[in-house]
DNA sequence: CAGTGAGCGAGCTTCCGCTTGACTT
């Protein structure tokens, strides 16, 4: 045995990095994330026994464990150097069960960015493993273990085979499902909203008040003939714009998302990719801090590049969102001078850059410009806007856009109490829009705001609901709408209509019938599942537990009895509420029988096309061609059936 | 009239959160 110092972190990327400036005598070695878990197979809690659970060594971890076990071996002390949160604690307080490490060899340490600074300081105040912390993990493995395999099985059982249930995944279907009946329940409201251009149309302007009725529209469209349009107010001001902090996990993969289209999952590839270059920080991130030496370097960057202009006049500091764990700092470039990127992530690096490079920027400024037109009971209101100072905007490259319904020299030559020449009025039909289904993106946002989920796992929490048939991407749909304007020029009116896209759906989250079924049936039988506020409890519960004011076996036994009894009965119950067989599909109504008034539909069954009537035992099938399926109508299904039943 | 489907039983599915390569649809 040699006196060589052996660390373990979580991460194989942070090696190379963490010999550049650690003592010769310590050798770096990967863990790779966790080494043990519960059982895959079974559930691996003795419920009654305290719960106590079966740790495991992972499988697919024995060549690593293996590994370490020899780099222990060549060692004398061991540091347990994993990410400083409640899943790091437990790594490492597994780390020394599995490689049989005696408690005097073993010091923990944890930074938060893997700079020299940071990690020094955290050498020099090493400590013990935990227990609190870890202990707070294992209720939050074994309460979400216990929701996961005690609750899918009754699915199986009452719905269908292979079905799945869990504390995150079901809350996640209910955001779908509640969004999905917000836009059945949506009533669309018809309004008119009227604009006036002046000038020869140099200028615009937007009438704020709105109508509800089309013949109102029109008689104050027509009131314009006469009016005398007179500015009473002019509004010069300067308005600020500060930058929006560094990326995290869930705002780089909306930001990916909106801007590129990417999904998360394809975000966080590439992602991976970048940071396994080093060209990035970690990008499994709650946190929109950055560490103190970045942080200088970026504002010495800012100044040297832009000027000291360009520099946030204060260093910034960023609100965290709720719940963050801060184990890691926010994701950004290791190194301020842009880097040359190949390989598809060339996009992806230019935001992260721009957003970190921005957040320690002036704000930019504008010179804003508003007027005001009377007529009746409001008045039109004209604005435009021009850059005045661009700020943190530089930093993407493209200066900030000038817009409004004038253009600002225009404006500004204008006078309070002048007279404006009516050019064209014009009285728009609009509808309210239909609140939009979630892209995969937008859902991650409302997953992080409702605490669900964490930055490793957002992604797969959406392919989760995909790979059960929960929900999936929506068919772009082509419905246009046929919406009325009105035009008033040169003291005429001429009526006309428009066409508009509805808003498009495509690629955007929608419940499968399946995943309505599994939402109802679970939302009957276990309510507290469904419900956010069940992770939002457990998470203030696991705060108890590391702070050492609770056992987990109480909290752990808490959850449990919000659904255990209902696992326990719904078990011996032994009718089948609801089946739904796996090759009845695509299920049309046509209508009911005229003589029995049993329903009549079309489906695809295991064997085919089939129309069939009637439920149950007594059921009548008969065999259709494929096209029938979408075509067949009321008539022709009663003669087959009708056929079929002498 | 033929052939489907009900009913039975065996064997399988499933969670969330850390990490990456080793894989073939």
């Amino acid at each position: 045995m040699g006196s060589k110092r052996l660390m373990i972190v979580e991460s194989s990327t942070k090696i190379k990095t963490l010999t550049r400036f650690l003592p010769p005598d310590i050798v770096v070695k990967a863990c790779f994330g966790h080494v043990s878990d519960l059982p895959k197979r079974e559930l691996g809690i003795d419920i009654g026994k305290q719960f106590r659970p079966h740790w495991r060594e992972l499988q697919e971890k024995k060549g690593t464990i293996e590994a370490l076990k020899r780099a222990c071996e060549a060692s004398t002390t061991v540091i347990l150097a994993t990410d400083p949160d409640l899943e790091g604690e437990a790594i490492a307080w597994h780390l020394t069960r599995v490689l049989k490490l005696a408690k005097e060899r073993v010091v923990r340490v944890a930074f938060c960015s893997v700079t020299e600074a940071e990690v020094l300081r955290a050498l020099h105040s090493p400590r013990k493993v935990d227990r609190n912390l870890v202990d707070a993990q294992i209720a939050r493995r074994i309460v979400d273990r216990l929701v996961g395999y005690r609750v899918s099985p009754i699915l199986w059982r009452h719905l269908k085979s292979g079905l799945s249930a869990g504390r995150v995944q079901s809350a996640a279907l209910r955001l779908l499902v509640e969004r999905e009946r917000e836009i059945e329940g949506f009533q669309p409201e018809r309004s008119w909203l009227l604009t006036a251009s002046f000038e020869d149309g140099k200028v615009s302007g937007m009438y704020q008040k709105s109508f509800a009725a089309r013949d109102e529209a029109r008689e104050a469209l027509e009131g314009m003939k006469d009016h005398e349009c007179i500015i009473s107010h002019i509004d010069r001001t300067t308005e600020h714009t500060s930058a929006p902090p560094p990326l995290r996990t869930s705002t780089l993969q909306q930001e990916a998302g909106s801007r590129f289209g990417m999904s998360p999952k394809v975000t966080m590839t590439l992602a991976q990719g970048l940071y396994e270059a080093g060209h990035i920080t970690y990008h499994r991130t709650d946190s929109v801090d950055m560490s103190p030496e970045a942080m200088q370097g970026l504002r010495t960057y800012i100044s040297g590049t832009y000027g000291e202009r360009y520099l946030a006049a204060q260093q910034r500091s960023f609100r965290q969102a709720p719940g963050a764990q801060l184990a890691h700092e926010c994701i950004r470039p290791t190194s301020w001078t842009r880097t040359a990127i190949t390989g598809g992530a060339e996009r992806l690096y230019d935001l992260i850059w721009t957003r970190a490079v921005a957040s320690q920027m002036a704000r930019a400024a504008y010179d804003v410009c508003k007027l005001q037109v009377p007529y009746r009971d409001s008045h039109y209101l004209v604005s435009a806007r021009s850059v005045e100072f661009d700020g943190f905007l530089r930093a993407s490259g493209h200066g900030g856009d000038s817009h409004g319904s004038g253009t600002m020299a225009m404006l500004a030559s204008l006078k309070c109490g002048q007279r404006l020449t009516l050019h064209e009025g014009t009285a728009r039909e609009q509808l309210t829009s239909l609140p939009p289904r979630y892209s995969e993106s937008g859902f991650v946002k409302e997953l992080e705001r409702c605490g669900l989920g964490r930055p490793s796992t957002y992604a797969t929490i959406v392919t989760t609901l995909q790979d059960r048939r929960y929900c999936e991407s929506a068919t772009p749909s082509k419905v246009k709408q046929r919406l009325e304007v009105m035009h008033l020029r040169e003291g005429e009116i001429a009526a006309g209509k428009r066409e508009q896209e509805a808003p498009n759906d495509r690629g955007r989250l929608t419940v499968t019938e399946i995943g309505q079924d599994v939402y109802s049936y679970l939302d009957r039988h276990f309510g507290c599942i469904t419900d956010i506020a069940f992770t939002r409890e457990l998470e203030t519960e696991l705060d108890r537990i590391a702070a050492g004011s609770a056992k987990w076996v109480d909290i752990v036994r808490k959850f449990h009895d919000e659904f255990g009894p209902t696992v326990d009965a719904l078990m011996k119950t032994k009718a089948l509420e609801k089946r739904i067989p796996r090759a009845i599909r695509e299920v049309r109504r046509i209508g009911r029988h005229p003589d029995t008034g049993q329903m009549i539909e079309t489906c695809k069954a295991r064997y085919g096309p089939v129309v069939k009537m009637g439920d149950g035992y007594k059921t009548v099938f008969a065999k259709i061609d494929a096209a029938s399926m979408d075509s067949l109508d009321l008539n022709a299904a009663v003669t087959i059936l009708n056929r079929r039943m002498h």
